[in-house]
DNA sequence: AATGGGGCTTCCCACCGTGGGAAGGTCAAG
DNA sequence: CTTGACCTTCCCACGGTGGGAAGCCCCATT
């Protein structure tokens, strides 16, 4: 099977397979004499696992340490729920974040009538005119988030 | 003011500052003799405005856009509020995602006892054996989420 | 007046995960 | 054999942010 028949079993797309394999996030593919790269039930079954893990946020290095502990038999479950539950707060404190940008947004744009007159309660608060950092998002401990795509 | 006073003043760090520059998303700063940008309340004031626009997740987009309404005296504050309610829907359907992750995961972690046995649901599912695609995060008009530091 | 330290400048590099695209080789069907 | 679909590697871009090097500049202390 070429790549891009392991991408479309998989889910993972050519150019991410062959990145993954670069950050040693999968084992370099066996190749054929002509140099194509070459795979087989196992190796998209590694992929399914891998893009399961994606969907559910993992980043490239726990997908790593998910692997390893996939493909060893002795493994505690114990290990494994960990990194879960690491990663379960890390999503938690992300989407309590964004709820919070998203209320205060909400609250604001509430209080704006959103008509053809020019004064507005979003843009007075963004620049603090008489509301100096009235409205303290990302408090200590601030992490901010980006998105992609 | 040098820049190094601004980005204390504003709260936007000086490789910030240069790089909001570079993008237009503030104007170029006047130069001392020496070349050295020189700051005053005023841009100290937009400055400090874009960091709000950023601590409410806005991307320097729209922070663009919300700067260019903000010094429009004559805009409609219907214009405002549209940015603000796209961003608002945006920030709750990126929160959705984070936490249906999180659900799914919480309830695989639920039923991994985590302790020193090797079988682990959580394992388990991502390898879809005999669960094949149990969980189908991410659906339709999938949209990943990454996260920065 | 010289020296030192801290600030400023520009420029490049890195992160992460993803896609785009160019230039060139390969394979299978017509 | 030609054509088109696929594969290869390599570089570039995105968004924001920080790190750091090399080279000025400014001010205060000797």
């Amino acid at each position: 099977m070429n790549i891009g028949q392991a991408a479309k079993a998989s889910g993972v797309s050519a150019k991410m397979i062959r990145y993954y394999e670069s950050i040693g996030l999968v084992p370099a593919a066996a190749r054929t004499e002509a140099g194509y790269r070459s795979y087989g039930e196992r190796e998209v079954h590694t992929l399914r696992f891998i893009r399961r893990a994606r969907d559910l946020g993992f980043s490239a290095d726990q997908m790593t340490e998910l692997v390893a502990l996939w493909s060893d038999r002795g493994r505690a479950s114990a290990d494994v729920k960990a990194i879960a539950l690491r990663h379960v707060a890390e999503l938690d404190r992300k989407a309590q974040e964004l709820r919070e940008m998203s209320e205060t947004l909400k609250h604001l744009a509430a209080t704006c009538h959103g008509d053809g007159r020019p004064d507005c309660p979003i843009i007075e608060s963004l620049a603090g005119e008489g509301v100096p950092d009235a409205a303290p998002r990302a408090p200590r401990g601030f992490d901010r988030i980006r998105t992609l795509r």
